[in-house]
DNA sequence: AAGCTCATTACGGTTTTCCGCAATGTGTGA
DNA sequence: TCACACATTGCGGAAAACCGTAATGAGCTT
């Protein structure tokens, strides 16, 4: 047997097409999508109250935003959302996204079933992960296969994510040292902000300051 | 009547069939595709030497480069070859890119038949395009629609992502310059380099370099 | 050809970052 | 309490980035 009812969740038609076909070929032919977040929850929710409900969801995360004003912006509020309300409801995310701590980030907070990245292989990888996840089993495309065992990145302190966010905010060192001082968050020396960014700069192998938070923007840590 | 013979361009192999449905919709059932712009270059040229050529090319612009090292890099390289080649081989461009500019340089350096937005209706638009080419007119989506009257533009230009993804791979200014002059890539003074940037820093209101890779990184330019 | 605009390059000075070293502070175990 | 390790801070010099200005060059109009 398989999932008999499925929503997909992207603003792209072609896409959203391109995982139907994946779908039908799998057998599943109850398929319903939506291009907003907000209309993906309605359904969701509504289904749910008609005793009709999903028996999978397939979502991207980045939504472009048009016209329409959603209250729902991104495929992570939708997870939050849908998750805390339907939990055995299985999630599969879809994405361009290859940042292992957003992956990493959308496991341990929302306990998704499944991340697909969409490349090549994606949609051959999807149907792996359907069939992975109706055996109640976690999927994880290649790419960030590791975000699950890896820990070497996340050895990384809050104080080292607020210093790294202040420079990619555009604030100097020195501003950055006085706005340490002004909230009472310590070290806050321009010496001692010199220092952790060295420090930071060897664990992620990176060239000078640009270079740092161009990696710890890849990685999803910021 | 309609095209009879189309190829695919496109690295997801999702959209690849997405696209398919597309076309099977319109009635068009030789399709062929390629996920890499060297499988397509050969195959349009083996094509046409066996007198058997396509009648439509629909490829995107960005390809992900992976372990094959490929001669041609991208989409617009593809078209080019193609294009000084059989100049009368209609080619459909399908990206997610929606920058003026670079619709314009498409147009009027390669004579491209038809430019579609990757988008919400992307697929819908697709299939007008299909139409509007097979009789002779070109057609644009309507997010680039002023492409060919809007001359104003404070677009960014290839050159400007080149260069701030040079600086978020750790490169210095200095670095840049050297790199730039060795792959005659102009302008390539230091002086030039740093006028660029203070330029960027002020479009995007950036108050550093740091602060300008963020921001350009959030927005998905590089 | 002359005049104009604009892009490119060169250069000097200031600010910021980068880097090593030294001084001070803090906590832990002998 | 002393000694030791380690974090924090301060400082000075080198490198890089930042900024204004001026010279040169390329393209266009008249």
């Amino acid at each position: 047997m398989m999932f008999k009812k499925v929503l997909i969740v992207d603003d792209h038609d072609d896409i959203n097409s391109g995982v139907r076909t994946v779908l039908n070929n799998m057998g599943i032919l109850k398929i319903d999508k939506a291009q907003y977040c907000d209309d993906a929850y309605l359904k969701i929710k509504k289904a749910h109250l008609e005793d009709d409900h999903y028996d999978l969801i397939i979502t991207d995360l980045s939504f472009k935003k048009d016209y329409r004003d959603c209250s729902i912006q991104s495929g992570e509020q939708l997870i939050a959302a849908v998750k805390t309300e339907q939990p055995q409801l299985p999630v599969i995310v879809y994405s361009m996204d290859n940042r292992l701590q957003k992956v990493r980030g959308l496991i341990s907070k929302h306990h998704i079933n499944a991340y697909v990245c969409k490349d090549r292989k994606g949609s051959a990888e999807l149907a792996q992960a359907i069939t992975a996840v109706y055996n109640n089993t976690i999927y994880l495309s290649p790419q960030v296969s590791n975000a699950l065992s890896d820990k070497a990145d996340l050895e990384i302190e809050d104080y080292d994510i607020e210093l790294i966010k202040q420079l990619a905010n555009g604030r100097s060192q020195e501003e950055i040292s006085d706005y340490f001082k002004q909230n009472n968050k310590t070290p806050n020396s321009l010496s001692s902000i010199e220092k952790k960014l060295n420090k930071l700069r060897i664990q992620f192998k990176a060239n000078n300051a640009i270079h740092l938070v161009a990696i710890v923007k890849d990685l999803g840590l910021i």
